[in-house]
DNA sequence: TAATCGTGGCG
DNA sequence: TCGCCAAGATT
């Protein structure tokens, strides 16, 4: 295989662009413009990126997609403008804003990050190594901020690149054990005159040409260059072990109105763990049982439980199935962390909790009316 | 090393 | 409809 990234290297002075010259200039002409991005030609101009906004995007887009992440973007840049805004902020602010985007655990990575940036001087370290020590910062982020806000020849790899340097090279080597190989693959080929440009133009290439079904070969600027292509069969990269099944769990939960002014009793749940940090209606715990603690009897406290209807929604590594009920009562000796909201939807619900509370929004404006 | 941790879109 | 999987990190 020919990794070799010299501009001088012997195989291509004969007038042959080498594989990251071929994608660079790909990336020239159509690269993706994104909100947290500046375009190949200011850089070139001199412009340098915002480290702030590309490690806040970096976060956002941890197992996230493009569009998906676009309008949370926007919100947390326009309500904290700077590192040191968030680092001012209130935790809760901070979950109700990431509500929705999931993996919670990245908003109290984010907020302890920004804690710790402010905390040392304000401006975040411009090394691998040492953005790497970050609370929320892994191999792929910390390369990918020291590639694209500081210009370091990082070897960033993501899904997408994994994906496009297993086809290229045909990586017969199952993930995640191809990680090494990958890395090596990617270190050797990085052009240090663009190290930023580069990342973000194989993350381009991933999503919008070598796509992980029916890539778009014909159109792919680096396809005499492509292993895998040229055996016929690239969709089959990489090369993954094959998936458990997914358990299922049920349970019930329970949202209680409040007849004097329609505030609806939550909760916290703990921080550490699913969901954690993140506010829900009490519910039964999720059993794997069929015969699950389900109905009204399984609720916290007695009430006129009726029953509004089910939601199911599918978590990482397991499905659940939620029976809602909803009640109207005048009072509740709350434990510490219940508390009545009187603006649920602004709430720090995740996305399974706000179809709990959708499931019981009839319920309660119904109850609401006749208080 | 392997399990845990959300959500939405797409073929 | 349903499995796949997206700019992964943490423990």
């Amino acid at each position: 295989m020919n990794v070799s990234n010299s501009p001088m290297a012997p195989a291509e002075s004969a007038g042959k662009a080498s594989l990251s010259n071929r994608l660079l200039d790909w990336y020239d002409r159509h690269h993706r413009e994104l909100p947290w991005r500046i375009s190949p030609s200011a850089r070139a101009a001199g412009a340098v990126p915002d480290p702030y906004h590309i490690w806040l995007s970096e976060i956002m887009l941890q197992q996230t997609t493009v569009e998906a992440v676009k309008p949370y973007f926007q919100r947390f840049k326009e309500r904290w403008p700077h590192v040191s805004d968030l680092a001012g902020a209130e935790n809760d602010d901070v979950m109700k804003a990431w509500a929705g985007l999931g993996y919670y655990s990245r908003a109290r990575n984010l907020k302890a990050c920004a804690d710790h940036i402010v905390a040392h001087g304000g401006a975040f370290p411009d090394t691998e190594s040492g953005l790497l020590n970050l609370p929320g910062v892994g191999p792929y982020t910390a390369a990918a901020i020291a590639a694209i806000a500081f210009n370091q020849p990082a070897a960033v790899v993501d899904g997408n690149v994994e994906r496009v340097i297993s086809r290229l090279f045909a990586v017969e080597t199952p993930l995640p054990v191809a990680k090494v190989q990958i890395r090596q693959i990617v270190t050797e080929i990085l052009p240090h005159d663009r190290p930023g440009d580069f990342a973000q133009a194989m993350m381009d290439l991933g999503a919008t040409i070598c796509s992980p079904k029916r890539p778009r070969c014909m159109l792919c600027p680096v396809n005499e260059y492509c292993d895998a292509l040229a055996n016929g069969d690239p969709e089959r990269f990489p090369l993954r072990p094959p998936k458990m099944e997914k358990p299922s769990r049920r349970g019930a939960a329970f949202v209680a109105v409040r007849l004097s002014d329609g505030a609806v009793l939550l909760r916290k749940r703990p921080e550490k763990g699913l969901l954690g940090g993140m506010t829900e209606p009490p519910t039964t715990a999720w059993t794997a049982r069929k015969d699950g603690e389900t109905g009204a009897k399984a609720a916290p406290f007695d009430a006129n439980w009726k029953f509004c209807g089910r939601i199911s929604h599918i978590f990482t590594h397991f499905a659940l199935e939620l029976e809602v009920y909803s009640a109207g009562i005048e009072g509740f000796s709350q434990p510490d962390n219940y508390f009545w909201s009187s603006d649920v939807m602004a709430e720090a619900l995740p996305t399974v909790m706000k179809k709990v509370i959708e499931t019981a929004l009839p319920d309660i404006s119904k109850r609401r009316r006749f208080a």
